[in-house]
DNA sequence: AATGAATGAGCGTTCATTCAT
DNA sequence: GATGAATGAACGCTCATTCAT
């Protein structure tokens, strides 16, 4: 009894990720409104019907996959950070594992890049709490490194926010314009860089050897 | 003669602009694929049937839209760009002109950023062409500065560009989504602030006014 | 099982079957072009969009009816026409079982006669594939004759197919147009002597008993 | 004053034709429901408006062309009839003429064919007018016929006239189907014999030259 | 008389959702 | 629970006709 219940448990929900999955695998590929329920169905195996056993509707999709997909893949963000000690390094960890997520399931990256820059988006509450949680991540080490003196006093962290986030945002969506063919995690270090050092010249400096400077040509994909 | 000449030419342009201006202020609140045509008509005062004298098809307006309307805005980046010298200074320039066109028509700026991010971009030739537009702006200035000295020899261009327009992009992104109601103009001193020296501390500079500091209080929305 | 099986292959065969007939229904009332998809919902008693599941388009309709019904009727005259032995006899068949069948279901007939009669045909390849056999039969029978000795050999066979076929077709339009309500079948006799004998008057022959004489009276509608 | 009252006169006839020519010739290419008014008023080198001042509406224009034009066409038929004075004269005339006529005026034929085979004709009065006149035509060589002893008494006459119409038509039909290029009059002399002699073989009259045989070769194409 | 921009009713088609089986 | 046929509201687009100029 207890075995069959669990397993009645694992087919239940293995149909409900299989239909998130086939649903994300096909709104990245068409986006969302030229996406049909029907073409969700098949692509997840299962009759048009069944996906409203799992889903309210075709919305409720997309809200399920930010409260769940992604909201595990944030998590993960946050284990990540906490593993470093320095600032520096904590960053370095949030950049690098958010690539490497993102890389991992492309599917997943473009739905999310996608949805999250429409003006009015259907799982806005999803993402609005996602956000913060990112934005609360970066205030941290943000503080965390003025505090140790790593990182500048002089500055405004709800810019510094949007600085960083965005940056790595346009790194994931170029490389998911490109066809996501090229090593995307090869960004990080060189990324983490540009945040510290900006792109200015300081003659103090410049005898340090470029940081990140071995991604160069890895990631020369990108013009 | 002329005169009349002048005055039809402009009645008909006016009705293009007319619609032109309707549909993106309709596409800027509800998004593309939930406008209708119906609703672009009611809100330029003609009649449904109307649209189709001036444009080929609903996906015909978004094309225009980027032919036209932002291929404005961008000459314009080009001339403000022009109007410094030092690369530090056209980058400024850049930034915030970028800003202030966008804050001025917040229509345009959402319609912007929502159709750009799209896996399937209705208008893709002319966002690749405006895209590229931008990235050779940076590129440029990238280089000056770096012939100047002003500017790190060891950086990736391709990547120094995504950190630049994500940042702007992000930057507008917050503001569109906040309901767009502080002024995005001041960002651009600490955003360039923070291109050009990073947030990492270098003792040597840190009896320096921080740079922008004068803006974060009128920035004080964004956290 | 069995039974069960064969219930749901009519039913949907029956809906299939029912959202053609009142297709050609509406069509042979008001033409293809005047008449609407709803009308002919309505007239199956299904919702608009039921028809899409049966026919890809309102054109699949048309072509449907020349591949589904038509192709049965004619396939129907070859049979006839196989029944009988000397050329007068099949043509005779021919004739009767055309003017039979097209008697039978009016609604086919009429979108039968108007639809091979447009200058752009929606079904062209059906109605030249139909079209075909009819010919080919015509040219079999002729060709037999003249074998018999019964038909003559100074025949330009092309333009003999013309001529039987298109006095058919007129003496079918002539009752479709008068309202279809005198016997259309009585006209095969006549008809066929008419083909055979002609118009003309030959001395050796006058004192043959006229043949078709006894349908003039039931046919006395046409003038 | 007389004079230009001539050529405005003129000009508004040759306006007038213009447009009925060039609405023709669409309807004639694209069918009468797939032709716009915009079309023809290109054709015309009218504006569309223009030729509401001289036609009631689409439908008008139709109705125009088998009261006006088709009626020229059919009085001449009248005309080359009278000039005969045997029946069988008399018919090879008017099958001649026929033939002719619709040879030189292709878009006539067309239109004049398809239309005539609607189930809901727009020209109804005016079709039935003019086909009252051809069978009027018919029938009275046929009694004349019958009369002079050159043709068979036992006839019912309102089949002989679909029969021979009917014959007719299907020939304008394959003509105008295969594109138009062969002649059509080379079917007249042909056409006529097996009108009169039909394609039974007679013993007696085995020894005759076969009327038409001339024909043949030219008009090949008909297969 | 001539224009052609403007109209808006009307159509073919799609697709999220329901529900009888 | 699972199905998929059926639904019908909604949309983009066309085009005959009008009318101010």
């Amino acid at each position: 009894m207890e075995w069959r219940y669990c397993i009645k448990t694992n087919n239940k929900n293995d149909k409900y990720q299989r239909i998130l999955e086939a649903a994300i695998n096909i709104f990245a590929k068409q986006g969302f409104y030229q996406s049909t329920i029907s073409q969700v169905a098949t692509e997840a195996g299962v009759a048009d019907g069944t996906i409203y056993l799992y889903f309210k509707s075709k919305d409720d999709i997309l809200i399920q996959f930010f409260s769940d997909k992604t909201k595990q893949v944030f998590e993960r963000f946050r284990e990540e950070v906490d593993k470093a000690n320095s600032a520096v390094d904590k960053l370095g960890n949030l950049i690098r594992i958010h690539l490497e997520e993102f890389q991992r399931d492309r599917n997943m990256a473009m739905v999310y890049q996608v949805e999250t820059h429409q003006n009015y988006r259907i799982a806005e509450n999803q993402i609005k709490e996602m956000s913060k949680m990112y934005l609360d991540i970066v205030s941290e080490i943000v503080e965390q490194g003025q505090a140790e003196g790593s990182v500048r006093r002089d500055l405004y962290v709800g810019l510094v926010k949007r600085f960083i986030i965005g940056s790595v945002d346009e790194v994931i969506n170029t490389w998911l314009h490109s066809g996501g063919e090229y090593d995307l995690v090869s960004m990080a270090e060189p990324l983490v860089d540009l945040f510290i050092r900006g792109v200015g010249r300081v003659e103090e400096r410049n005898n340090i050897t470029p940081a990140g400077e071995s991604s160069y040509s890895r990631a020369a994909e990108i013009n």
